[in-house]
RNA sequence: GCGCCUGUAGCUCAGCUGGAUAGAGCAACGGACUUCUAAUCCGUAGGUCGCAGGUUCGAAUCCUGCCAGGCGUACCA
């Protein structure tokens, strides 16, 4: 018998007991759990039924538990006010639930609800001129975490990068490095690709303050470089180049993977032919200063102090593109290329109307799909001085933080090791999960659309509601089933019966609703949902680890039962922070 | 002005498809390592759920108004 089977079993009999006592099948009913595990495992809140018995729910729950006989599977039932609160023996409890997740393993939680449908995850997008920061990594964190909880859910995800590989920002480090770089290059300033050109385009604001002519040399720049002017074209590619090994190197470090990169420079002019044929089907329009023009419907956007719809712009009077024109280009460009059913775009809260406006023109073009695209919003991160702002230098830079959370995590294992029986690879090899999974579970812990305070000295660390709080609990449980290793324990012996313990139940009860806070996530695009119950998950571990012994339980039959228990929740574990792009570590 | 987001314990946040005494973490204080890893656990203290109305048997949760903060608001990306 499978989970779903038993919860289906313990519904059936409650709808068979209310048919005897008022005559009718309930038209509603949800599991759920009680508040505390001394009531029962399972509860069933009778309010849905009140209007359809045109009673109280608490009594329609006393006549239902009167009809209800316990059987082998239903130890009894308890009334609670308007609750029925289940009692199943712990042998099918335990037995059912353990059997299955061990049984499914890196499986379990996992749904086709999304029947192989195909769709694009659009992250990260970076600018080539300058580093990734903080709210990178959040973008980051999030594009893959949505992904991967996506993939769980039965869809076929394509991960996507838009580069922003060209523009007048591209243009300044471009214009600094030519002017004052006198042939200097990443390797002989000893500094990584990213880093060197985002110190060009700092140098051009410096430069800028001093002299406003350079602005207009910059505007000169980027007209070269439209009309593919060899030498400009040539310096572009070289520092982009630069970029890209920079970026790829943090990727790799953050865990940062695309399946395809899209690059501005490639789809800027994209938009153009369609917003023209639009403008032969009256779709668009022009306005009194001769700009290719969309009217929004008032219906969903409201109308301007005038009382005319809104509009916007998407082709200037010389017929350059702007930056939504370049993005229905895009958009189109992904959906074909890739036959995709639905696009994500994750992308900062502060573009949620330009978002709203391109899905809008999508399907006034007539593209049914557009209502399958969905911006994946999220808050700005915040420091203690306000916004980050590169140009100002107010930024918390990726590689820094990295490299800093892996050390605070190197310090910490060291004065774990005071004899030092570790290996620096070894050290190194656990600070970096450890440092990454923190920053990862930081990030993600918040739902999206909460910005986020970001405070150097403590925002993020080691202890409490942390990454690496759940990945120690994983490391607690690897190190008992290592040492348990000999006693190898057959599901077919355990005598489930034996658990039943409050600190077993309610790991029970985290395990069991894994799957369904996966579906949540995946339906709100919500990866907190999962951080959440992965750490209420470790703290149950941790509640049980430090109140019951596993290997030191009184006999041999409760050994084996609580072995199977741990090994279920190390299953649980290291899916879920797999599914926050998080790996586990055996030791710690 | 208008639109979206946010407002819950000293701080950071869960809970918000209405339902059992509003939960965590951090910080504070007090405990637990001869026992499977103390990056842990237990306890104490801490809350007019921004304010005011309304709907409901029942509201942190839904509706209306107001207050405060953030973001956005057509020819930047």
């Amino acid at each position: 018998m499978s989970v779903q089977k038993l919860k289906e079993t313990i519904l059936n009999k409650i709808n068979r007991a209310t048919e005897k006592a008022l005559g009718q099948i309930p038209e509603h009913l949800e599991l759920g759990f009680p508040p505390n595990t001394e009531l029962g495992h399972f509860a069933v809140g009778c309010f849905p039924l009140a209007k359809q018995f045109r009673k109280s729910p608490a009594e329609i729950a006393k006549k239902i538990s009167e009809k209800i006989t316990p059987d082998d599977v239903i130890q009894e039932v308890n009334v609670s006010g308007p609750y029925l609160n289940i009692s199943i023996f712990p042998d099918v409890l335990f037995g059912k639930f353990c059997s299955e997740i061990i049984s499914e393993n890196n499986k379990y939680g996992e749904s086709s609800v999304g029947q192989g449908t195909r769709g694009m995850v659009e992250f990260l997008s970076p600018n080539t001129n300058k580093p990734l920061h903080l709210g990178h990594l959040r973008n980051g964190a999030l594009g893959m975490s949505i992904s991967k909880i996506l993939e769980a859910t039965g869809h076929w995800v394509v991960k996507a990068n838009l580069i922003n590989d060209r523009g007048v920002h591209i243009c300044k480090s471009m214009l600094a490095w030519k002017r004052w770089g006198d042939g200097s290059t990443p390797e002989s300033e000893g500094l990584k690709g990213d880093h060197f050109v985002g110190s060009w385009y700092v140098r051009f604001a410096q430069e800028a303050d001093k002299n406003q002519t350079i602005e207009d040399d910059v505007q000169i720049m980027l007209q070269q470089w439209e009309a593919g002017d060899p030498e400009t074209v040539k310096c572009w590619e070289t520092m982009n180049n630069w970029v890209y090994d920079g970026f790829a190197e943090t990727y790799k470090n953050f865990g940062l993977e695309f399946d395809v990169f899209y690059y501005e420079s490639d789809t800027y002019k994209m938009g153009k032919d369609v917003v023209q044929k639009g403008l032969g089907k009256n779709v668009f329009s022009k306005d009194d200063h001769d700009n290719t023009v969309f009217h929004l419907p008032v219906a969903e956007f409201g109308q301007e102090k005038g009382g005319e719809a809104k509009k916007v712009t998407l082709l200037r009077p010389d017929d350059t593109s702007l930056y939504i024109t370049q993005d229905i280009g895009a958009s189109i460009l992904k959906i074909e290329e890739h036959k995709l059913y639905f696009s994500i775009y994750v992308v900062g809260s502060e573009q949620e109307y330009h978002f709203k406006c391109l899905f809008q023109i999508l399907s006034s073009i007539g593209y049914e799909w557009a209502k399958d695209c969905h911006h994946l919003s999220y808050g700005m991160v915040y420091l203690p001085e306000g916004k980050m702002k590169s140009r100002e230098g107010k930024i918390v830079d990726a590689d820094v933080l990295i490299a800093e959370m892996k050390k605070l995590a190197a310090d910490e294992i060291r004065q774990r090791d005071p004899e030092g029986l570790l290996s620096d690879d070894e050290i190194n090899h656990r600070a970096k999960k450890i440092g990454i999974g923190a920053i990862k579970f930081y990030l993600l812990r918040v739902r999206p659309t909460q910005s986020i305070n970001f405070d150097p000295a403590e925002s993020i660390s080691f202890d409490g509601f942390t990454g690496p709080y759940c990945q120690y609990a994983y490391a607690r449980i690897f190190g008992i089933l290592a040492k348990a290793q000999d006693s190898a324990f057959n599901l077919q012996d355990c005598d489930f019966s034996l658990l039943g313990n409050a600190q077993e139940l309610l790991l029970l009860q985290k395990l069991i609703q894994f799957p369904e806070e996966i579906n949540n996530a995946v339906q709100g695009f919500n990866p907190s949902k999962i951080a959440v119950h992965i750490f209420n998950t470790a703290k149950a571990f941790n509640q049980f680890y430090n109140k019951h012994h596993v290997l030191r339980a009184e006999n041999e039959k409760l050994v084996t039962a609580r072995l199977a228990l741990i090994k279920a929740t190390a299953i649980v574990l290291k899916k879920g922070l797999n599914l926050l792009g998080i790996e586990v570590l055996e030791n710690m």
